[in-house]
DNA sequence: TGCATATAATTTGATATCAAACTATATAGT
DNA sequence: ACTATATAGTTTGATATCAAATTATATGCA
């Protein structure tokens, strides 16, 4: 090895994660549909995941940790797509409600199948032994800066 | 829990990854200096971790796993704000070769003194025991992915 | 009621990132 | 020597992301 190792055992930690986050993300935006992109897909996601109608821009942001104009600008391409229509709140004149359109809902099942292929091609190259392991700790992990945050 | 957990294991050890990753790059770039960002903190980290003297845009853009368009683009601005030198390879026409400045040196150590707080208190709060697990397992999956790309 | 504070969304301006296309130089094979 | 291919760097145009500032609506408190 090249590297001193005297940094604290959680930047080193950090930094693999790091890596890891860009890996996958590069492999898996590279087999999205044309336009599509991870932040997009993972609005799709989210709704059907939990079974959703209609969410506020804010909760979305905050499910996904990011800030609120990410979230408008992303949505904003979103409406501009189809993907999710957006309406003004009735109960509360600042905010709005998002919900999936049929497109998006289409879009959202087309990004499923062609993520498959590199999903699977990491699972089958990781060994799952070390998955099985990492997956406790890394929630844990996530959990604690989560609360930290607040 | 309100989530379907029929998700392939990998697809959950990757999503929790996504958010830690972006909850500590948040954490970090708030402490740093104003203009600087990770990603120019990390280039200058490593030419001093390595003890490097000089190294081409290339060379960086593959040790980070960044595409070369990115690291012109973030070397670009170090160079502007002095950060590091570049000039030309004297040894191949198409290729730079970068060095950090004295200013670049002493930026680096001001971003390692900042970080130093918020490092601390992950280190605080996060279970030691669990790091130490984690890491080598993370490790790991970094390498498997890592030769996948190629 | 009215003002102060809080919250929702947006706008602005910045950096990081990518893919695709481009220029220039190097290398290899005939 | 020539041509084809590979590599280094850049440019262009796009999305995601943030902080700071702005606008509009809610809420709380006197």
């Amino acid at each position: 090895m090249t590297e001193k190792n005297d940094d604290p055992l959680a930047f080193e930690v950090f930094n693999e994660i790091g890596i890891i986050n860009q890996l996958t993300s590069a492999a898996f935006a590279a087999v999205l549909p044309k336009g599509m992109t991870i932040a997009q897909f993972t609005v799709l996601n989210h709704f059907e995941r939990l079974g959703l109608t209609e969410k506020s821009p804010a909760d979305l942001a905050s499910a996904f940790q990011i800030t609120r104009p990410t979230m408008t600008s992303t949505l904003s391409r979103m409406e501009k797509s189809g993907l999710v229509k957006i309406k003004a709140d009735p109960k509360d004149g600042r905010a709005k409600l998002v919900s999936v359109t049929a497109k998006g809902k289409k879009m959202r099942s087309d990004c499923l199948k062609r993520l498959a292929e590199p999903m699977a091609e990491a699972e089958a190259v990781l060994p799952k032994k070390n998955m099985q392991k990492m997956l406790p700790l890394l929630r844990e992990m996530r959990e604690i800066l989560d609360r930290l945050r607040d």
